[in-house]
DNA sequence: ACGAGAACCTGTTTGC
DNA sequence: TGCAAACAGGTTCTCG
């Protein structure tokens, strides 16, 4: 499911749904995620109220009263699903993570795929989590803009595509939003990082911006089976431009049928050959 | 040191 | 229809 759009949303709908809520008690069926949270230290979260919930990069930081911090990563696969006191809702399969509050309502995490993560920082280790260490800025903060970005690319030998899906070059875009705003700036996924300078850089961060605005406005994009916390679905993939539409014509020219799939590094690319150079 | 590719998993879609 | 291959929103390790 998840990029930047799809986790600031998730993070909304838990911030809305369960910020300020103690926890009565945490199931942890599956030690073996990717990093999982210490069987251990269920009890010691047990009781304690959860502040509020933000986002770095892709992922989902749940904030503990003592100052300790639940880390959460979606994965490919990875979903957050709140379940009503009165709802009765069996658990499902790959349901690895249940935090159930003293009001009776619960946040599962679910994960099929189990690329997702779970971890636990204390209010000393937080500061120097070792994830984040390397990541790069927020897109939409201040400290990412054409200048920076620029430099980020500088002697970068990748094709463009492959260095901004690379998170220590800007934190949080994934296959779908790298396409989509490559086309915004009418840059080719081919070109050269390092050619990627000055005015070419400014639109870029522009286009990088606009499009995860809109999809986040848009509750992020829903394919197959993804749902916000909230149980609604995203529509951004409604607005997708070039994601997925190999064969289709282009929305920004009159070029006929001109989106193209190659693959980069393993992964999709769809684009523009004409508008983007 | 960097970049490409594989590996990690399960589920769904596509193609023969 | 049935089965196998391809593909999927990400990160991280290995190898050249």
């Amino acid at each position: 499911m998840p990029e930047l759009p799809e986790v600031e949303t998730v993070v909304r709908g838990l911030s809305a749904a369960l910020a300020g809520k103690r926890l009565a008690r945490l199931d942890l069926a599956r030690p073996d995620l990717r990093s999982a949270i210490p069987p251990g230290l269920a009890n010691r979260l047990e009781q304690r109220r959860i502040e509020r919930f933000s986002r770095r990069a892709k992922y989902i930081l749940m904030h503990i009263e003592d100052g300790g911090v639940v880390i959460a990563h979606l994965g490919m696969s990875g979903r957050m699903i709140i379940v009503a006191p009165d709802a009765a809702v069996p658990r499902a399969k790959h349901d690895h993570a249940v935090f159930r509050f003293e009001d009776g309502t619960e946040l599962r995490f679910n994960d099929a795929r189990r690329f997702g993560m779970l971890d636990y920082a204390d209010a000393t280790a937080f500061p120097d989590y070792e994830r984040f260490r390397l990541l790069g800025p927020e897109p939409l903060g201040n400290d990412f803009n054409g200048p920076a970005l620029a430099v980020a690319l500088a002697g970068k030998k990748t094709p463009i595509k492959a260095a901004l899906l690379d998170q220590q070059v800007v934190a949080g875009l994934g296959n779908i939003y790298v396409c989509e705003a490559l086309h915004g700036a009418g840059i080719s996924p081919k070109r050269l990082a390092a050619q990627v300078q000055g005015e070419r850089a400014e639109r870029l961060v522009t286009a990088i911006r606009d499009v995860l605005t809109r999809a986040i406005a848009a509750g992020g994009s829903s394919l197959r089976d993804y749902v916000q916390a909230s149980g609604e679905l995203g529509y951004f993939q409604h607005h997708w431009a070039v994601y997925g539409k190999e064969g289709e014509p282009c929305p920004g020219c009159d070029c006929g049928k001109s989106i193209k799939r190659i693959v980069q590094s393993g992964r999709s690319t769809f684009f523009c050959a004409k508008r983007q150079r």
